[in-house]
DNA sequence: AATGAATGAGGATTCATTCAT
DNA sequence: CATGAATGAATCCTCATTCAT
């Protein structure tokens, strides 16, 4: 009886473990090729089975692309998530903490959060779409409520637009990916720095874009 | 004889638009459904021929590819490419421009521009992708040259990373294909003004992240 | 011109010719090894293509069985269709030549013929099924008006329930299909001269069932 | 001991009862959908199991198919086996008999019994095929001498080949299954008392068809 | 230039079945 | 006896492409 118990949690462990490195695996492949262009075969090999078996862990494809980019999202969010209703930290050092986790996590595991924003979401039905997307969300509300509060105590410029500045941030961030590259003249750490401060000078600064463009056009 | 001189042209002029107008359909279906996911028969019916009536025009399905990266590229340096050597020019005003140009073009043509610079790539030959990364060397070189030439003036902070700079420049352009949407609450120019504030902003400000770091520390 | 419109119908013509012979090749094999059973492979094999070639004459394998058994059933309603209005005819005959009829199509094309009322209807999609049960009505609206004349004439017995009879004499003529053997004992105009004398007799006499039963009991 | 012996019986018993529990919901499942539209595990989720499961009651799909057709044939053959020797009874009462039996059986558990003569033989190994078409066959033989009764004791026309007139009389039988409804407007005994009638009324009358083609040729 | 037919490779998925536990 | 995982073959169908006309 006992162990029967300890042979179905052992069973289950395992189980929990092969479909966490099937993630892994088609997580690597649908960055490297895209969801479209990696097949159910593809993922086999790389994890080393007949494809018929990928379908006794996940109903099909689409399930598994839902799984990985809600996974990797639910991630991203769950590091900054003590961020959304912390009054006290102060902004400043609330935005490098964003920037720095989730760069950190875009660019380590870069195999695969490309996914993350992007990709693939046409490729779900509705209602999953729906469901990532409200996860988006929740992310752009934590950095919203950051930038609102950086406003607020007077760190960064009253009139941001909080939601362009959430984008475009995270613009940045997630665009990494496509340029970085782990041998290259810069460390995730440098990137981080460069990212945030020049997020934080672009939202210290006033937004004046007339004033310069009549400044120009006269000196 | 002269007759037969003016068929000929007009059949290589009615040829091209047709060419014009494929590239013009499958560029809206590449960016719609993605490459892997847009077949020859949906381009063929997007454009009312036969699947095969394309091969008449491109010689496969990555040349269409190829053709609308590359088009689309060119049309982007094209706008801006005046200002590779313009060093009499305000650096800022340059800024503003490239960001404007690009951003109009993008948010414009949005249905394909996506493309421009991020999928797809992978389905290319190595010869092809070299020739389009070399388009975007040319991009990110003229950019370049405004940032480096903003320094230079002064208007820029001294320490700034060039080509970090303009990785993330282009990253926030290209990034508002996704999120950006014409009913939307902001308009193109709107969102030209704050991507070029925040910019000159993130620019000028000079990089002092280990300062903010400390200081949050005590505080 | 001319030439080119020849052509355009030769073609069509031929297209024609394959569709039919695919047709008939299916229409065996359906037959033979009942709709599930048949792969489109089967079907490509016995007409002599490749199997993805089918689709360039049917949309998919439903259709095709669509298509097989719409026509058998239009087939088999075009032979007694003129008997629906024709109050001139005497009633027997009528009924002669409705089983004679159906019954050597049955029989001579039988290969295929089964499928006419009872397979593979649960594989069609509800508006194909619709079809073709509306075409099975009107079958059975035919030799529900030849009953019910010899009724009126005094040819069969008052107390008939049409439909019961319509369909219990269908189900004879289907049925010889599953039994009949072109080798065999007898030969299809005998069987037809069995069919049409029972089922005859069966509409002639008056049904007392609860006296035969009496009687049995007492005598 | 003792107990060791009854727990075996309970287990076996119990055993016994999955088989027929599973025969049922598969026997359905083959009815509604064909035997080769159904697959294993929809018979594992009717039957509340795992599709691995049933093999530990059937080496195989075929098994189970060849049970479920022998079970129904065996049972409608018991219904009547008595009547096979049976000189005594009235051929009339007789035939009335298996028409009921049979048409109560087919109706009332008519989920199923549409497999007794028709679908699945084919996907029945040649030795498995063999088995069945013996039972048939002692359906018919009985039947068929429960006709030859009738044909010697005068009831039935003496020029009726026996073996059409069994054929026949079983098609309208079993074609009951696809065209009759519970919820329709003839019940089964209404259906009973019919086909019963039909029947005998064909079986008594004279065949002559050749007069009535003359007539109708004259005429 | 346009089109219908052809094709071979490959797509995701399902299947009956086996095996280990 | 039950179960989840495994497997290899087969399923229907789509694909990019070619060919003949």
């Amino acid at each position: 009886m006992e162990r029967n118990i300890i042979n179905r949690l052992n069973r289950k462990e395992r189980s929990e473990t092969q479909r966490a490195r099937m993630i892994a695996k088609a997580s690597v492949l649908f960055w490297k090729k895209g969801y479209q262009g990696t097949s159910m075969k593809d993922i086999a090999k790389a994890f080393g089975c007949n494809p018929a078996n990928i379908y006794n862990y996940f109903p099909n494809k689409q399930a598994l692309l839902f799984e990985i980019i809600k996974i990797q999202t639910e991630q991203t969010i769950s590091y900054i998530k003590h961020l959304e209703n912390d009054e006290e930290g102060k902004p400043i050092e609330q935005l490098r903490y964003v920037i720095s986790k989730h760069l950190n996590y875009v660019l380590t595991y870069r195999k695969s959060s490309k996914l993350l924003f992007d990709i693939g979401l046409d490729s779900l039905s509705p209602a999953k779409r729906k469901e990532i997307v409200a996860l988006r969300d929740e992310y752009d509300g934590i950095l919203g409520k950051v930038i609102r509060r950086g406003i607020q105590s007077g760190d960064f410029a009253k009139n941001i637009d909080i939601k362009l500045a959430v984008y475009n941030i995270a613009s940045m961030i997630l665009r990494t990916i496509i340029w970085f590259s782990p041998e290259g003249r810069k460390s995730v750490d440098e990137i981080t720095d460069f990212l945030f401060t020049f997020a934080l000078n672009g939202l210290r600064g006033e937004l004046r874009p007339s004033i310069f463009q009549k400044k120009g056009a006269i000196s």
